[in-house]
DNA sequence: CGACACTATGTAGTTTTATTACACAATATG
DNA sequence: CATATTGTGTAATAAAACTACATAGTGTCG
């Protein structure tokens, strides 16, 4: 009876294996939940074109005690204010509209992924980035930034971190791997063909290959260990966005199952090289 | 979402101005609300020692339409109180614990800035965009990555977009600004000595100046327009985490009204960009 | 193709829950 | 101390939710 799963993503999550009345009432819900909040069992079912009972029964379904029980999980969901599922932007949206959707869609897709996380492969992922002697992040197009981004967190253990976005330059750094080199690859797609013969590339060698990636992607299945992502769809119609997000995310949870590993030991290491940005900085603002 | 309309807190605050039989009702409330929210109203009067009809006026006198209706939004309260505190990690967390506490934690980052988002300063900064000649995202460390990811955004709008992390370049650049060019600062703290100066530069000449930074900081007070983010503390002890997912956030915000800005005439170019790519890529592994 | 079984859905009645009207009690006020 | 005034409970009423059961729909197998 926790946050766990949100009420409304469970909702559309189930929507497919619901019979007719249960789905109908499971639109009527997701349409506005809101309002669901506010109604009592008749108001429901007139809105979804069912009987009261048929009400009843979709809420006992989805766990709850009773339409009472169920009125308030949902209220407790909506608190989180996360509009159900992806809600495209459309051309006549406005300020007050858009920005809300495009956080909502990001919040959904932070919150898909923490409930979908492959643990157990970040936990061997962590084994292999606490171990290297060398990081190599590779990415390209917006994974680059992606890239850039972890190695501003991963230079702080004290590993060399390299990142570029020649693949030229990939090829021949795979080219070389050896021993204890780490070579991490990030690509939402998991299909970009210079990416994947570099990370075949280095497969040859003695480097271990990891790989933040779309789930049963080549660059996955070139790779030694991948970190699965499940791809949302048609969110990034025109733009790339929730994606890479996630994978900042994952870069965070990676960085910090590292500081983890080390122990103690890491962190007074970790205090002194924020300190040392503390003279770049003025005082604050008024 | 605030304080303010906690239910709770405006329980115990109006407490003093209760009769007796409400202020029974109150602290039997109090006591155990999350019991209350389950309860019905007979239950909830017999814990309070008072009729059932003492409960309703209670109610109603908070602004409710009925009991129902007062613990729907009792159990809102409840949610968005024991929501909102970040847990930080610890030294003893495992697998099972971590991942889900710092996602919960860039989670609780979005909704926070989504509730906050300066509206009119976005719609602002989405007009300085959308007339700009040639775009500049400046941004050190962390930023840095933010700033070529806005790069990889903005580039698809026919504008020339530039990003480097010199700061001696940013100088020059700066000092080279004319009109239509926009600077787009990007800093946590906006307390960066040198691109707070980098900033001040740029105002010197015709160029725009833009920030996304922290509320009332001096980079925020050089610039003409500021988008200013509510900076949470103590969750980016040792590592920065989630100020940056909630600065790509926004700029995806930006990203999206500039589309919106420029009409359905932009979604065949951005779909051509988005094919251009095509070839690069594989076919789906199995 | 039809009978049977099974599921899905609705109807009507019952129970629970909430609200209202009103009467009585307590408290304050002149 | 009488009289407003406010507070509180009782009992009746209304609303909401639930249950048992009947019927409609769907699929399966002889």
């Amino acid at each position: 009876m926790n946050q766990e799963n949100n009420l409304l993503t469970q909702l559309s999550a189930a929507l497919p294996e619901l019979n007719k009345s249960e789905a109908k009432v499971a639109n009527a819900i997701l349409e506005d939940p809101e309002a669901a909040t506010r109604s009592s069992i008749a108001v429901l079912a007139a809105a979804a074109n069912v009987s009261e009972p048929s009400v009843n029964r979709f809420c006992k379904r989805f766990g709850a005690a009773g339409f009472p029980d169920f009125k308030l999980r949902l209220a407790r969901s909506l608190v989180s204010g996360v509009r159900y599922i992806s809600r495209a932007v459309e051309l006549d949206d406005d300020i007050n509209t858009y920005p809300r959707k495009l956080f909502d869609n990001t919040i959904t897709a932070l919150m898909l992924a923490r409930d979908q996380l492959p643990l157990s492969a970040i936990e061997r992922a962590v084994d292999y980035l606490a171990q290297a002697r060398h990081l190599y992040f590779l990415g390209l197009g917006t994974s680059a930034a992606v890239a850039q981004d972890a190695e501003h967190k991963f230079f702080r253990f004290k590993v060399p971190v390299t990142t570029c976005t020649d693949p030229l330059m990939h090829r021949m750094l795979a080219a070389g791997g050896g021993v204890g080199d780490v070579f991490f690859f990030i690509s939402h797609t998991g299909r970009t063909e210079i990416l994947v013969e570099t990370a075949e590339l280095a497969r040859t060698t003695e480097a271990t290959v990891v790989s933040l990636t779309a789930e049963g992607s080549p660059l996955a299945a070139a790779s030694h260990l991948s970190i699965g992502l499940g791809v949302a769809e048609n969110t990034e119609e025109y733009l790339p966005m929730t994606s890479r997000i996630v994978q900042l995310a994952v870069l965070d949870v990676l960085a910090t199952g590292m500081t983890l590993r080390r122990g103690e030991s890491i962190l007074p290491h970790l205090a002194r090289i924020k300190d040392s940005l503390k003279s770049t900085r003025l005082p604050p603002g008024d």
